[in-house]
DNA sequence: CCTCCCGATAGGAAGAGCCTATCGCAACCA
DNA sequence: TGGTTGCGATAGGCTCTTCCTATCGGGAGG
């Protein structure tokens, strides 16, 4: 049984005259009698009781009306609703992004987003490295904006912008007279978060100490924890540039490194993600929002 | 669209595997990649995000489940209320009959219908021949019982039995001790129902009276009143056999006529009426109960 | 009695749906 | 690293469905 069946049963009801419904259908009159009568074969039970003046809906047929109205309309509920989704650049879309970077990028962007994508309900979702990843491969996320440079079959995406990092001192640390400092000397007293953030492990790189190496040091549980106890002086740390100016406000000496350590903010989706052209559009108001960006920090932050 | 692109729709969403979905709805898979690709082309909308290992329901599929499951299931609700309907003795039966005739056949037939239509629902409507034969054409009732020989050329039926008509006289009537009488005698003080009843008219032809001449004359609006009219003295009537049971508790005489004038009780449908069996079932069954009924009626009622 | 309008029927063309066989790809395992 | 497995996509061919136009048959009304 077809829906265009059920279409045909409901004109023949409602105009009880074949020719008409015929008309209402856009086919033939041959054809609705053809298709009422294969119907009525089908149900086992006579619809219509025809005459030569008009063709009467049975009993049972009223039963069956509304049954079929549910249908076809529910199915014409289907065309409408798709023809809403037709949009790829419009529906909800949630972005993961780490947590070291949220809270930094999250206010440049939201609304040059919210201009170039007018009709993308964008929706943030903070979380470490690992776990947007997971989401993103169980489809609870359509994107992610990562720093680390993973390499899988099943991922893509795009570098959006390199973000440099640069070394935060208390304003009386022995080193902060200097205009640039080198990695390995923070590494003395540096400060880390906690593991699961990927910026633990790239500061931890970038000034040649190993994670076995660390001891009992302390983990901070957010930039923002490290950036207070760096200002208290409990000891140096490396942050990210977009974070310099909640640093400086935290009364952080911030100097650039002399071997341009950094990172590079990525945005990936899944290799078949279907939506990729809202992936890649979102990607491309951010990096445009951020053109330029690594150069300016550079020269703006000595 | 079709009902089942959207059970195999429903189905991938369900398995998110297209060889799974294909084997619950019984096709192949290459059946269910083309249909569901063809049906992502008519909507314009990606579906599945397909992956060498699964296929995911995008946000947008997810939308359109719940329209689509509604179609799929009053599709189907469509086909087992159908299925409920198939019995041609089973459902509503409305049943017209004549004023005359519905108190006295009614007790004699309505448990032999309940016995042998158990699923047909009967609905019994007592009105005069004019107005049953206009709600029988307006398809507001199934068919009717009529003591008239209607040949339209809309219509069709069967004569069911034939019912004699007896004199009726008060105890104390200069006729009552007669044998039989002759239907011209009762003309002279014969009291008829109104206008309307098929049985006025018959009455009144079987002796020999016309309708204008009959002056001023009683018109009785029901035949119970009539019975309690000739008891009470007033005149004599004609009534139909089957009231005589009722008349004799009356306490009025009852005597067969010389010329056995009677009527035929016929059941009568539409002609292209789809459910004619049960209306022959029903006119068998009344039938059968009043076979002989005739004869015993014109023996036991001298 | 003829005409008109209704629904039913016939025959042929076009399209839709399904099958089997096969491809291409990715993942997995040895 | 190379074969195997399992996935969805594609190709070709068959069948069935659906639709059209043309025509029939019957009842209504002039």
């Amino acid at each position: 049984m077809n829906l265009r069946d059920l279409r045909y049963l409901l004109a023949v009801a409602e105009h009880e005259h074949f020719g008409r419904a015929a008309r209402a259908c856009g086919v033939s009159q041959p054809t609705l009698s053809v298709q009422i009568r294969k119907l009525e074969e089908l149900l086992g039970v006579t619809l219509f009781e025809r005459t030569s003046k008009t063709a009467a809906p049975t009993a049972a047929c009223r039963q069956l009306l509304g049954h079929a109205r549910t249908a076809v309309t529910a199915g014409e509920a289907v065309l409408a609703t798709a023809r809403n989704l037709r949009d790829p650049m419009a529906g909800r879309f949630r972005l993961g992004i780490i947590p070291t970077l949220a809270p930094y990028l999250l206010p440049l962007v939201f609304a040059p987003l919210r201009e170039a994508l007018p009709s993308l309900d964008l929706e943030p979702w903070e979380d470490q490295t690992a776990a947007l990843l997971e989401r993103l491969r169980a489809h609870e996320l359509d994107a992610i904006l990562l720093a680390t440079d993973e390499a899988a079959p099943d991922l893509d995406g795009r570098a959006l912008f390199a973000e440099p990092f640069l070394a935060a001192l208390p304003p009386d640390h022995p080193l902060a007279g200097r205009e640039t400092i080198a990695e390995t000397d923070l590494a003395r007293d540096i400060l880390v978060l906690a593991e699961g953030h990927c910026l633990r492990d790239q500061a931890l790189e970038a000034c040649g100490k190993s994670t076995t190496a660390l001891g009992a040091a302390l983990r901070a549980s957010s930039l923002s924890t490290l950036l207070n106890m760096v200002a208290a002086g409990y000891g140096t740390t490396l942050i990210p540039g977009l974070a310099s100016g909640v640093a400086q406000d935290a009364g952080i000496v911030l100097r650039p490194l002399s071997a341009s350590a950094g990172r590079t903010i990525r945005i990936v989706w899944r290799t078949h993600f279907p939506q990729r052209p809202a992936a890649e559009a979102v990607g491309e108001v951010i990096a445009a929002r951020l053109r330029g960006y690594a150069e300016s920090a550079a020269a703006g932050a000595v």
